[in-house]
DNA sequence: TTGCTCCTCACGTCACGTGAGGTGGC
DNA sequence: TTGCTCCTCACGTCACGTGAGGTGGC
């Protein structure tokens, strides 16, 4: 079960702690047995943890179904909690495309800098040297220009 | 400092810890007091943790200058671990898009059931309703198909 | 003098990792 | 009988959160 899902046999027993998976038997010596519902939902677990969503938002929407009163009301209630993650998502997303911009406006600057022929200023003056412009990135000046 | 950054006093006082971020000096009466540098670095570094990097691996970042013998060097020990973060970060700009995809094929399903009118069938064998259609999302079984 | 903010311990939390020592099952 | 895997405690780790009790500085 854990090998196939990727995750380790101590996230499994963590999670089955944590009331989100149940295994349905138990052998004569102890050990769990899963069925292949288990599975599909430790992976759906795993990829919400790679989402960012803490246990307690994940069991949030595994128990929604036995939390309500009709069919209606549950898928009602779904996808509501749906729109919120999703829209978490986006934000995640846009994020991260923001910090991808930074590093690799930070790398294009460094790049001027790959013959860089033992100038005295470095490695504490580098923000005065002719190489570097002006464009304000602050990762560049926290990265490079000053030191200390 | 901790505000204008929009972080905590406590998660400065643990950076400082770590020895990512150092007062450049104190008043009389223990008050850590920051240069501008520092706020720049202090927003680096909540973005970088925002992106789901450790601690470690932004010190690595930062250290970079002043382990370098010489500004070329430096320049492409820097742009090469650059480039293994903007990996990192596309492969998680790719995990967060297939979860939204599953999440809103989810929600595209369980949209029929919107209108579920007392069946029968509630909430423990929806997966033999005409609603659900075959398309086989496993996200879909584990929280809508079945329960339990 | 009165608030508000900052200070230093120090214990708590979340989601696991990592042995320590023991058993199951082919 | 021999490996390999699983079992249960139980302590460790990472990145902070959260009081408890005290001081600074306007």
């Amino acid at each position: 079960m854990a090998r196939r899902s990727g995750s380790t046999l101590r996230t499994v027993r963590f999670y089955e702690e944590a009331g989100l998976l149940k295994p349905q038997e138990r052998t004569e010596g102890g050990h769990r047995l899963f069925t292949d519902c288990e599975l599909k939902k430790l992976n759906l677990i795993s990829d919400l943890r790679a989402a960012g969503f803490s246990l307690d938002e994940i069991k949030d929407l595994l128990t929604v179904k036995e939390q309500s009163p009709t069919g209606a009301h549950a898928a009602s209630c779904l996808m509501e909690k749906l729109d919120d993650r999703l829209a978490t998502i986006g934000e995640r997303i846009d994020a991260l495309q923001r910090v991808r911009t930074v590093l690799s406006n930070t790398k294009e600057m460094v790049a001027g800098c790959a013959a860089c022929d033992h100038s005295p200023l470095f490695p504490t003056r580098c923000g005065e040297c002719e190489v570097m412009s002006e464009a304000g990135e602050p990762a560049v000046d926290v990265l490079w220009k000053v030191d200390r």
